[in-house]
DNA sequence: AACAAGTTAGTGAGCAATCACTCATTACTG
DNA sequence: CAGTAATGAGTGATTGCTCACTAACTTGTT
């Protein structure tokens, strides 16, 4: 339980920002938390340059609208999550080994930078254009990890884009139970339930306990 | 395929609203399909007027502000999904029972008002309040018949909260991926697969095919 | 060093547009 | 005509965004 699997991924996956203390980073993490918080439409720009203790004016300097803002934040959790998904269907070579890393790598992302998380699984639908992109979606990717595993003759063939959803909700179900309160502590700490559960779903725990 | 589930249950469960010719309910319509589709902030009271065929005015001899609008209408599938699942509670003394009972509810009762049912999946983190109440949430109700069956030694025990959560991610993203594009057709198509699914999480389906 | 010129970072008052909501008035109905 | 249903122009507040401006810092020339 102590080891990261974070650092076994590419810099994209352990998630990198703008410079701590520079303007823009201030603007981003206020605009994070209070979108998360709010919503999008309900946070105003001059609500976000008060929380970053900032000019509302110096927003319009880093980023084109509101819109690019609440974008631009929305694609770096998108993309982190979804090249982790990638990344470990190449460095391992059966569906379980790839699971095992993928659902530790989740819940550590999602400890890692909870309010960014929190912004994704909340607001994610306000971007559709994001999930109509399929393989670069955290679903697409793992979709594509399923369809692979039963070319291989892993698991039974089926509609893979229902099994994905099944697995990915095993897992973000809970995500979004912590969000309202239902469920406490770092996902991680639940990882390994996790990864049962959705070797379960997958029909592949039989051999277990 | 044919029999539906729905009919068992009570009237609430059914899902009865106000007659559908009256201008109440026209702006129901017309405002559950704007909120689901842009967000309750990003729709003006103006535009739910417009689509709904009436004045302005009007929305506020029904409803006190578009808050309680955007909150009764939630409420009405909120609590129709949650009573949907004390009922099969009560009318099931096995957990496989009632699991096989709320899987086609839930497909049914989304596929039913599919508008309703995609307006709360996507919006109901507006209101943090609803899910603060556990025993009157949908996952509130799931652990409870959880947690119940772990005190009859159906399944082992651990944390319920987590577990309901993790069957609950089994068929809601799916849900929520068909919201998105990723799946089409009825959800209850797929209703067998949720079963099977959950029933796995649980480690219950040991004894099949 | 001294100064001028140019570039970048940052400000905040102000603008047109839109917002949720009110209310005096009208239309309808039994 | 009493009572209810329905209207929509009007209101003050707020919105996202612009832009003329200042401050601070780099660079080039002497």
């Amino acid at each position: 339980m102590n080891d990261k699997i974070i650092p076994h991924f590419s810099d994209e996956v352990r998630g990198v920002s703008a410079a701590n203390g520079s303007a823009k980073a201030k603007i981003e993490r206020a605009a994070v938390w209070l979108f998360s918080e709010h919503g999008i439409d309900g946070v105003s720009t001059k609500s976000i340059a008060a929380q970053a203790g900032v000019s509302e004016g110096l927003i319009y300097r880093y980023f084109k609208n509101k819109e690019a803002l609440a974008r631009d934040l929305m694609l770096a959790i998108h993309n982190r999550l979804t090249l982790m998904i990638i990344d470990a269907g190449k460095s391992e070579a059966t569906l379980p080994a790839q699971i095992h890393l993928i659902t530790r790598a989740y819940c550590e992302i999602a400890d890692d930078d909870w309010t960014l998380f929190r912004y994704h699984i909340l607001h994610i639908s306000r971007f559709p254009g994001l999930s109509e992109t399929p393989s670069l979606s955290p679903h697409g990717a793992a979709a594509r990890l399923i369809k692979n595993a039963m070319e291989r003759g892993e698991i039974p063939k089926m509609n893979p884009d229902v099994l994905a959803a099944m697995v990915l909700g095993v897992v973000l179900q809970p995500a979004q139970a912590k969000v309202l309160g239902a469920i406490k502590g770092p996902l991680s700490k639940h990882a390994a339930v996790f990864e049962k559960g959705v070797l379960a779903v997958l029909g592949l725990n039989a051999d277990k306990e």
